[in-house]
DNA sequence: CGCCTTTGACCGGCGC
DNA sequence: GCGCCGGTCAAAGGCG
């Protein structure tokens, strides 16, 4: 299962390639992406920041064709409840179109669920961050609809310095 | 030998 | 109150 074959991460597109010299201060933390798809899911608030998504995921070259991105709202009080007693954390979703689910972004991710949910035949992988005291989860999933696509959902912030792979 | 994945069970929220 | 559903736990085995 562990997909480390170089060839298998290769795609073809119409990515950015890093090869350019001038991409070499991306070359730790920051790598350009590319959004242009938009993916709807549930009612969660669309945000098109690009500057949002280095933050989170520094994914290798040649893994990733294109991402969007989505963060959920701070507080959404729905309904005539009263309060929720739920906290909402960082929570932002990635869709990436790649041939892998098992993105390396520079963190060490350790899985510990599995599930499918109702209404999409695929699977959905819950990770979580290696790093003891580093609250940032991670799902995985394949698109209902499309599977090309991974949708990555990140949650939480680390608490440490990711390991970049340079 | 240590850390990882795997897998079913368990749990809590929510809707009916 | 009960059952569905999404998320997490933890034991056991596997792999480098």
């Amino acid at each position: 299962m562990a997909a480390n074959n170089p060839s298998a991460n290769m795609l073809d597109g119409s990515f950015r390639s890093l090869d350019s010299p001038d991409s070499d201060d991306f070359s730790n933390h920051l790598i350009n992406f590319e959004l242009s798809d938009i993916l709807e899911i549930d009612n969660w608030p669309i945000q098109q920041d690009p500057t949002l998504i280095p933050q989170y995921s520094n994914y290798a070259a040649n893994q990733v064709v294109n991402t969007s991105s989505y963060q959920e709202e701070p507080s959404n009080n729905i309904g005539s409840s009263s309060s929720k007693r739920k906290e909402v954390k960082d929570k932002v979703a990635f869709r990436t179109l790649s041939q892998i689910e098992i993105l390396d972004d520079g963190y060490k991710w350790r899985k510990y669920g599995k599930k499918m949910v109702k209404n999409s035949p695929n699977l959905r992988n819950y990770y979580r961050c290696s790093v003891e005291g580093c609250p940032v989860k991670k799902r995985v999933e394949r698109d209902k609809e499309d599977s090309r696509y991974v949708i990555t959902t990140y949650e939480g912030v680390h608490n440490h310095q990711g390991l970049s792979p340079f």
